[in-house]
DNA sequence: CAGTCGTGGTA
DNA sequence: TTACCAAGACT
């Protein structure tokens, strides 16, 4: 569970030192549940969406509460858990205790939708036709659906990859859609590129930085230094306030909660 | 449903 | 150097 929220939008490489951490820090649900978040956002380092960091935390309290301690296994108790939506509650259920579930995540979405539907890419948003493209391939077998879970999402991660697809080692390059109509280039308006320089997420990591390398609390000075635009920078400062990932510890002093 | 939310590697 | 991402969730 740990590992699937760290890998939300972020690359394996910068998740494994980071988990290994953590999970040596925290090996239970209930280690964490007795840890500050800020102690929980110093430890999420610099994995980014700082915000799954609490979000981790407040679920830990959660399977603490709720589930003695012990991460449930039903797909409907997952979801309900704070920063567990659809994918990870599937992945957890299937990955972990061995559940049959659909696991739509973005690579599996690409392999179905070169493999099956001949196109380069799959859309911006997952469509009912996908979801039951991808639950009648789903095998019956509980122990099978399992295993083919990681598989499609290992094949999507390791060989049908978004870029540079290794078509020559892929197994189902025999009967792949998309490879037997020449990978067609996607075609259709390009996915929008999203925007850094200059945005409040920008900002907002700029000003969270600053207090997770700092030891105590930082004196407001020390903020405004880092970012100039000011409506900006108090917009931002207090949306950090208001995530609960900045506290207020004085006047005019601020550090992780 | 589209917008928002971090970060650092890679072509 | 710039563009484009990488195992989503939430509003």
């Amino acid at each position: 569970m740990v590992s699937e929220l760290m890998l939300q939008q972020t690359p394996v490489n910068r998740v494994l030192p980071v988990h290994e951490a953590w999970m040596e820090r925290w090996p239970t649900p209930g280690d964490l549940a007795a840890a500050s978040t800020g102690d929980a956002v110093r430890a999420w380092g610099r994995l980014g969406y700082p915000r799954r960091a609490l979000r981790l935390h407040a679920a830990a309290t959660a399977i603490t509460e709720r589930h003695d301690g012990v991460v449930p296994a039903e797909y409907a108790d997952l979801l309900a858990l704070p920063g567990v939506g659809d994918y990870t509650a599937s992945a957890i259920a299937s990955f972990a205790h061995g559940r049959r579930h659909v696991v739509l995540d973005t690579n599996v979405r690409r392999v179905l939708a070169r493999a099956v539907g001949g196109t380069e890419f799959p859309g911006t948003s997952i469509t009912r036709a996908e979801r039951d493209v991808a639950t009648a391939l789903l095998p019956d077998d509980e122990a099978t659906a399992a295993t083919w879970a990681v598989a499609t999402m290992e094949l999507g991660a390791l060989v049908c990859t978004a870029a540079n697809p290794r078509c020559g080692s892929c197994p189902l390059a025999d009967r792949c859609a998309w490879l037997a109509a020449g990978r067609p280039a996607h075609d259709g308006p390009p996915r929008r590129a999203q925007a850094w320089a200059g945005t409040d997420r920008q900002c907002r990591g700029r000003l969270l930085a600053v207090l997770r390398d700092a030891e105590g609390p930082v004196h407001r000075s020390v903020l405004e230094a880092t970012w100039s635009d000011v409506p900006q920078r108090e917009r931002c400062l207090a949306s950090l306030l208001d995530d609960a990932l900045v506290a207020r510890t004085g006047p005019d002093t601020y550090a992780l909660p």
